[in-house]
DNA sequence: AAACGTTCAGCAAACGTTTTCAGAACGTCG
DNA sequence: CGACGTTCTGAAAACGTTTGCTGAACGTTT
């Protein structure tokens, strides 16, 4: 194995060329202390020839901190995702700090993986569903900050999360009350993350509020786009449809209506699909996707936040944020058709 | 600001308690060298009772590496990035190596973030089209091992990618010739990324080997199921449809195939549609989508094969590794429908 | 002219590892 | 009984930073 080697040079080498101390070339590249103009400007020329850049691994040894945060998630698709992270990425540059994301793609022993990775950062924001609840525990009981993305409230951490059931039980009652369907059908799994557990409670709240009976059990299928595909397919083999559709995200609303356009069904004619999140391609079909929005972006942003307090020690020990949440009504639900 | 501070015990507390010096807990948490049964059994003790882990950071100074690789991608969304994902990290995993991603969300100054990243690990992973090609020379004169990723070749820098140009040619030569086609469009920007780049060359060149004249300029969109939805719905205002749309991949394939549907076209009836990749989604509507299948989780692991072998300095300076792919034919290019 | 405050710069310790080198203890062989 | 291997262990240097402390140089007050 040949030499790794670090690249680049370093504190010594710019502080021997230039003839101060590394204590001051130190001074000089992080802009602090007092240091007069002339060797501002000869160190600064020196850093700026050799492209010098503090080694993290010095800086992070004799700091205490690894100048990193960790955000874990059940995998890396979709525009969920994928729009939680550029708010929680954004924040985290703003603070100066690098981030790792972790999709526990291949999770056999994913608390060792998770371990590993909180030794390499300040802190981890984690994904409701995508760890069970004792390896959050011994992350936490190890002095790891840590707070809680989509999920809780829990006891002793922060979490930060949207406000679901009462957006979904408001959906819900659109479609019971006020387009008068019944034999509506959920699909999702509310064991499988807890974001879709809040939405199945929302959907029985609303059917106990309408007095629309016991509402059929779920189609237990996860939240991409294949799954709700294959859980209409399902559906529409074992009967009759639905008059209704209320899926757990968005993706799986599309999934379940291209299911439904490909064996002739009209949308929302035949069968009503609504959707969660309100991502990019929920405003695009013809009649357009009824959903409720949630700021995916800000839920992301404050996560950082609060997870930076944490990181510092400052405000409070454990919060539980609650971000709004509105309905988009569009016309899969039904609105604007004749 | 409150002490960020270390957790966990350090080899200096393990050895103290156990009293054997520093040296010895190192050679024992690390299973080389000359341990008595004895000292071993007791410094294991410690360690568990600890849970002691050694520092990264601490680590990562001494042998001058950090432990770490990193994959550069355009953004994090999507099937197909998350399988290429999974066979890098894989791949990584065995070599003992943390990854980190990086999707330029936010890539304003991508250079910038690209460099502070490369500072942090052993070894870059770049997508092709994500970064422009000075950023990569430089992070490549600075003595950064990298390896480019579905782009290539380029001199000096070892390549990993599938092969394009002859698959999207035979594709068309299917439509073109097989289905006796004409008016073929093709989907996807050839600027935007090399991938895009090949299959529109393959497309090019099926067109010439078949006599079938310039084919039309192509819809150039990005490779999101949305910007397929968008694609299809101006070419549906702009008059008749095209007999059969050629996607730069799968997800716009699908994009293509909801607007289409949702219009009331049929599929492959009115309207033919191909893809790229064969993601999980496209075996699944009744049609099927008509593809070429890429390796995506082999792709990522010979990438990091092929960067640990740059790493460490192993193996040719740079070489091009084209994989396999092939053509999977399902209904929606009209085979099978009477 | 003495006392004092400022400004600038360097020394050295600390951060947590790995690794080289040397030495101690012990048994074996001639 | 001396020379020599083994086997085990520790001291210390090295990796690249940050930062508290000390002190020199210099100007400003009394």
């Amino acid at each position: 194995m040949a030499r790794r080697g670090r690249r680049g040079a370093t504190l010594q080498e710019i502080a021997q060329e230039t003839g101060v101390s590394v204590a001051t070339v130190s001074r000089v590249a992080r802009g602090v202390g007092q240091v007069s103009d002339d060797t501002r400007r000869r160190v600064l020329a020196a850093i700026e020839r050799h492209d010098f850049r503090p080694s993290p691994l010095g800086r992070g040894l004799a700091k205490r901190s690894h100048g990193a945060l960790a955000i874990v998630f059940p995998g890396l698709s979709g525009p969920y995702y994928s729009e939680v992270m550029g708010g929680f990425e954004e924040e985290a540059m703003r603070a100066e700090l690098a981030v790792v994301i972790l999709g526990t793609h291949l999770l056999r022993e994913s608390g060792q993986l998770v371990r590993d990775t909180a030794a390499r950062v300040d802190g981890l924001a984690v994904m409701g569903g995508v760890l069970s609840d004792d390896v959050v525990d011994r992350l936490r009981d190890r002095g790891d900050p840590v707070v809680l993305l989509a999920s809780g409230p829990r006891a002793g951490i922060p979490t930060v999360r949207t406000e679901n059931v009462s957006a979904f039980d408001r959906l819900t009652r659109h479609l019971l009350v006020d387009h008068g369907y019944d034999r509506l059908v959920f699909v999702g799994d509310p064991d499988s993350s807890p974001d879709a557990a809040y939405r199945w409670t929302g959907f029985g709240q609303a059917h106990r509020y309408a007095g629309a009976g016991t509402p059929a059990s779920p189609v237990r299928v996860g939240l991409t786009q294949s799954d709700g595909f294959i859980a209409m397919d399902r559906l529409l083999d074992a009967g009759p449809p639905p008059r209704a559709l209320m899926c757990a995200n968005d993706e799986t609303a599309i999934g379940a209506v291209l299911a439904l356009l490909d064996r002739g069904y009209r949308v929302p004619q035949d069968v009503a699909v609504t959707g969660f999140d309100d991502i990019p391609m929920a405003g695009l079909p013809v009649s357009g996707l009824t959903t409720v929005r949630q700021p995916m972006r800000e839920l992301g942003a404050v996560t950082a936040q609060v997870l930076l307090r944490e990181i510092d020690g400052s405000g409070p020990a454990a919060v539980d944020h609650v971000l709004e949440t509105h309905l988009v009504i569009r016309g899969s639900c039904g609105c604007g058709t004749t």
